[in-house]
DNA sequence: GTGAAAGCGCTAACAG
DNA sequence: CTGTTAGCGCTTTCAC
């Protein structure tokens, strides 16, 4: 029925079935003034019955907008990530926009190389989840006033932080949170599974921790912390020396939901029980967090509404090409009591528990 | 240092700069015969100096190559698909490509939707992991050999199917390996938790188990097969049913580990034990079914190489621009024993278990 | 309201 | 080996 390879209509076919030029096709079609009504309904009618699509690559060409935005992330399948890129690009697509996917892990240089390929694709604007305190592309960025968004991390440069538009949340009270809650439960010696240092959910969580803990009389104590690199496997193996320790902690605060299903694991292992032997609080609120027999206690950073409002920031900076009027969105976090806290065994020691 | 706003440099600029034409330029810096190895180097050192960065969207326009592709995914939440994702996004990049991520769901309109788009955006190329039986726009991406791909699930379209590239694990088997396994510990009474039955997933998988109960001697029985669509919330409900049933089964096959998961809730909230009252097996290995306390005996489809391989035949497909020379791709599955369905209890019944 | 003409940056024929 | 010419499909002045 249809002829096989009908090269695609463009406006120059509809102008000329139409009897006009394509300037008034374009102008039409893009809703813009400067048509009769008469004749835009006309070229709508042909556009329709000669089934146009436009080419957006030639438009890109000429209005250097293409719709679309890049997303920068650590590791999709790390399952903090997915329900991040969900929100990410379904945004985006309510927004008209598709998102390019770029799975970078912390890799500078592979960093750098996907962002010279999107800028040379025309993207939009950036939306980065993988942002290191060192990266190096940052700043160039700025002085370009290329729109981008750092969401979940964000990254502080003197003199320029104004013009970093981040969405976070508040990772020094989220972490403070977790380690009063472990305090007010009646724990003295926590360990604290600590993400990459270069990042500054990391940085943050573990100041915020840290102020939890000189908050409620414990002195933190360096050996306390271990680096983990969010990753899963290296909390296993910390906890493993952590429950090797002659006064071994009663209590992990992991920095990520990932690092602590590791610590768990090693608990585990070790014979011991979550949570009446260890105690054990997370971050992020991942799914498998609220599993029957995981059930984690742990700190809800909205994952969703980071990706929503990013996106959003986004859009607007570049559709408006203004500064942005809002740079940094902070959200609050929540303490997510489940069982591996052990709340739900005896609650907060009452000579713990003061008013907030 | 950096001049601000430097319009960027073209090949235009690099051949001023050399002294030849912009066509020299371009062949030279594509790597294309027919420049002098000196000017060749010229053109090169010229091209770092002015930081010269090719304008992808002016490519594509002219030679109808975008080195994007389009990823077609039901829900990128859903902890099945990240790993299918990460695959694809890096086997693509290593092959120059990038990816851009349509979280589409089941839904129709919205498919045809995004598939203009991409295809207005001049993608070469589409994978997709959210075929449907009727999905109404195959058979004109055939009939345009427009390149593409049915990952995980494929499509049968009568007279055209070996035009029809799929990448896929061997569901029937999967499926059927499942159940006898079930059947050699000793149950008679499976409850099946059925996909979406517009999937060749669930097709196969439904086969495949009913074929393995005839070959086991147990007549299929259509009060025990539930149609949950995929859906942890709907697996829960279909399983509470189950347990309310007079002669309740004493087994379930999960055709995914989501729906598995949600098996498993709705058996620990009735008060049973998995796998002492009840066994379970999934489908897929997605990373939580490994945890200690799921410990989900299932069916691992090697997602990673689903996603491999899917990519390399596309890029194949675009590259050689021919008909495919391999069209099917079928993987053999593999039955991963954990806790959940009680084999490491009480083994196979010796009366049971036949030479294969 | 509409049209003519130019051009975004690159590649592809074809000539020399 | 290199240059000339044209044009991908669209948008955008600037005239009329």
């Amino acid at each position: 029925m249809q002829e096989s390879k009908p090269t695609k209509t463009t406006i120059k076919d509809i102008a000329q079935a139409a009897g006009v030029t394509p300037t008034t096709v374009s102008l039409a079609l893009n809703n813009r003034p400067g048509v009769s009504k008469k004749t835009r309904e006309k070229i709508f009618r042909l556009a329709e019955t000669l089934n146009y699509e436009p080419n957006f690559t030639a438009r890109s060409l000429r209005s250097k907008r293409s719709y679309t935005l890049g997303l920068f992330m650590k590791n999709i399948a790390d399952p903090f990530y997915p329900q991040l890129a969900k929100s990410i690009s379904e945004t985006a697509n309510d927004c008209g926009y598709n998102v390019i996917l770029c799975n970078v892990g912390d890799d500078v240089d592979l960093k750098v190389k996907h962002l010279k390929i999107l800028r040379g694709k025309g993207v939009d604007g950036i939306i980065f989840t993988t942002m290191l305190d060192d990266d190096p592309y940052v700043i160039q960025l700025i002085e370009e006033s290329f729109p981008f968004v750092t969401a979940v991390r964000h990254i502080h440069i003197n003199g320029m932080n104004d013009q970093i538009v981040s969405v976070t949340v508040d990772n020094f009270s989220g972490a403070y949170q977790a380690i009063q809650h472990l305090y007010r439960l009646g724990h003295d010696r926590i360990g604290i599974i600590a993400g990459d240092e270069r990042t500054s959910t990391m940085v943050d969580r573990t100041a915020g921790a840290g102020q939890a803990l000189l908050d409620c009389g414990i002195e933190p104590d360096g050996k306390m912390i271990a680096k983990c690199n969010y990753s899963r496997k290296l909390a296993m193996a910390a906890t493993r020396d952590f429950l090797a320790m002659k006064y071994r902690p009663s209590a992990f605060f992991a920095e990520d939901d990932t690092m602590a299903i590791g610590v768990r694991e090693a608990v585990l292992k070790a014979g011991l029980r979550i949570p009446e032997d260890i105690a054990l609080v997370g971050f992020d609120d991942i799914d498998v967090a609220g599993i029957t027999g995981i059930e984690l206690t742990t700190i809800n950073q909205q994952i969703i509404e980071i990706g929503r409002l990013s996106v959003n920031l986004l859009v607007d900076r570049i559709e408006k090409k203004s500064a942005p009027l809002v740079s940094k969105i902070v959200l609050q976090p929540e303490l997510v009591i489940r069982k591996s806290c052990g709340f739900h065994l005896k609650g907060y020691r009452t000579d713990r528990v003061r008013v907030k």
